[in-house]
DNA sequence: ATATCGCTATCCCATTTGGGAGAGACACGG
DNA sequence: CCGTGTCTCTCCCAAATGGGATAGCGATAT
């Protein structure tokens, strides 16, 4: 699915930094966030390596994509949260495209779930935005030479994540609907089956969520990132 | 209770930039985020205006008012999200200090409450962080004049805001304790009253809320930032 | 072919919750 | 002094929820 990198700049505002041949190889980033502040931020971090070099900046998932498409960059940093198509996406289609890709997510206060399905789907590190300059310098290079790179502290909490049982399709649905302050005669309306029946799957999401009561459980999901609450 | 600007440099790891003296009348800028990478980028996005100086940054609440009293600066842009203090906390201290102090809140995914709480508590502006370059400087020059400053975005959801009756204590203690995921045996217990009377409480934030069951409950008061679940 | 898993459904029973109407005590501001 | 609001508590009743057990059906994996 590689397309040839004759392809011609087709993200839409995109700004493809224009290239130099860089006399040391020097490790081509592309910087996706939608913060104008944040790209600053990290253009000015890594301006201070003469190794680091930003070949192009995205501010959305579709840019991001056809960025790297065009590019071919080293490493991909990448913000979760973007318009039109979210971090995560963009992980899952360029691992489906290269699974070598070097992919550095970024984000600020996001969930374990968040983490655990990028890392899970290829990402190969997960910072933090408050993370200082030295520990974003060396992630960048760690996953530029295709190693993995992780917070210590994101790490621990992974380890909790992954013991946790997932849910099942329905189960999710219907933890939405009951998130969102549903009934269970609303929610069994809405799924179009009998209210018994979500008693039922409320009884499995409560043991898997190691709750007792529909409050705890949307604590115990919007903490695990299960579900939205914005 | 201003103190004299003599104040040895207090803030422990605080970075106040060398002053010097500028030919105009440049705008005294501090700028307070737990985010280094936003620190950079305000920075940069500041450099491009000569009439704009950082003079000093923090990277906590106890330090952005350790310098607010040592610099004196014009305006302070002032991140919400904040260790040890958080910044609406700044915002009640720096105002109770100086009614007329110029501080533009600068948030990223932030209720309403939030800005409800810092605009009432005497800021001039809030913006958020997706802002594009200009109208973070535009923002920046109108509180620094005394006036205020709000995203168009904001101003609507404010208006909705204004209108929604506020929670007496108790109600939001009871508010609270239910979003958690206690019974109202549980939260009698907690509260040293009686059950009966948490279902009087509830009734009432019901009410309030607009809510018919302790699911949509939480999640009303999670939208509009009364209660905090991470 | 057999086992497992997810989705569906039903029955019973105890507990919790939601809705309504009061009412006394206390503090605060006009 | 009087009204208002908050916090407290009580009583009643209907509806929703939580807990348990059980079971058919279809798909999928072993």
């Amino acid at each position: 699915m590689k397309k040839p990198s004759s392809t011609q700049a087709s993200a839409a505002r995109s700004k493809a930094v224009t290239e130099k041949k860089p006399k040391s190889p020097a490790i081509r980033i592309v910087l996706a966030d939608d913060h104008h502040v944040v790209r600053q931020g990290m253009a000015a971090i890594i301006a201070t390596e003469p190794d680091l070099k930003i070949v192009g900046e995205a501010c959305d998932g579709e840019q991001t994509l056809a960025l790297c498409a065009e590019l071919k960059p080293d490493v991909l940093v990448l913000d979760l949260r973007m318009p039109v198509l979210d971090g995560f996406e963009v992980v899952k289609r360029l691992i489906t495209d290269d699974p070598a890709a070097c992919i550095l997510v970024m984000t600020t206060y996001d969930t374990d779930e968040d983490i655990w399905r990028c890392l899970r789907a290829g990402a190969k590190g997960y910072i933090l935005k408050d993370a200082s300059q030295p520990e974003i310098i060396t992630a960048i290079r760690t996953v530029a030479r295709g190693e993995s790179f992780t917070t210590p502290l994101l790490a621990v909490r992974l380890a909790n994540r992954a013991t946790a049982p997932e849910l099942s399709p329905r189960e999710s649905e219907v933890l939405q609907l009951l998130a969102y302050g549903k009934t269970n005669k609303e929610i069994a309306t809405a799924l179009n089956i009998e209210p018994g029946t979500i008693k039922s799957h409320i009884q499995s999401l409560f043991k898997k969520l190691g709750t007792s009561n529909r409050s705890e459980a949307i604590n115990a999901a919007s903490k695990r990132g299960l579900i939205r609450m914005s």
